[in-house]
DNA sequence: TTGCGTGCAAAGGTTTTGCATGGCA
DNA sequence: TGCCATGCAAAACCTTTGCACGCAA
């Protein structure tokens, strides 16, 4: 029998990762900038270790990643608990990075018609729009 | 004063990746299968021309150039000027892993729903709709 | 002949993996 | 003590670039 540890252990690494995510309120890095920020501190991580932790938390929900097509790495952001997901869509302006959270009737329209005509089940939670916002519309 | 040529010789490569293109009637082909494709017709052509004849057609609109999240090379798609043009959903099955790409008319609804109601154009290029299909719905 | 096209090789960059060591429980 | 975590080094990948040679016009 195949039996899935959690296997959670409590490192200085991980903590130090999951703080420094949850410091950014919203704000999306790198993994090459969560490694130089480390640098910095003189608290050096691993490379290795820092996708290691950005890939579980990922798993858990803590974290969202992020493939912006302009940067060649990705991006990781982290996600409040305070605010519930489950409801809503997501929308990433791929010009300013910002986060949009959509709450929205048309949110079911969308759940009902890729159910009911092409059998699939979305999931919201992953799913992310991505696009242009308004502000950076304006600009262009 | 930089003089920018038109500079299109009519080459073997050139006009044997455009056929491929058209042929997949819509399909999504990376570099990587592209090349591979000519090797099984032991009429190769070095993925330095791919690449670059790719990029001379995506830049040209004669084709499309997606980066999707989970894969990690891109893909690329022929645009039929006659019927094809309009984009369309990509779905992925986070079980399986198998891209569905559909074309919709409740994609305008979307993509209108989006602009008048929250001011966000969405990209339908980057733009991925994780879940379930409908087979591995099946198997839960 | 002119100069772009081609493709090998190598570079550049991101992400993953192997493995010996370190550290949590 | 038993595993998991760590991180160095190397591998695995994707994509781009340098350069000599080929080929279209």
């Amino acid at each position: 029998m195949v039996r899935k540890r959690p296997a959670n252990y409590h490192t200085r690494q991980g903590q130090r990762i999951l703080d420094y995510m949850k410091s950014l309120e919203g704000g999306h890095v790198t993994v090459n900038q969560i490694v130089r920020h480390f640098e910095d501190t003189e608290d050096v991580i691993g490379q290795t270790t820092v996708y290691r932790h950005l890939e579980k938390l990922a798993a858990q929900g803590k974290i969202r990643k992020y493939v912006l097509h302009e940067d060649k790495s990705a991006c990781y952001q982290y996600i409040d608990n305070g605010t519930n997901c489950r409801g809503h869509f997501h929308l990433k302006c791929e010009i300013c990075g910002s986060l949009i959270h959509m709450d929205c009737d048309f949110l079911d329209e969308i759940e009902g018609h890729l159910l009911s005509k092409h059998n699939f089940q979305i999931n919201m939670l992953k799913t992310v729009f991505y696009g242009t916002c308004k502000k950076c519309a304006a600009v262009l």
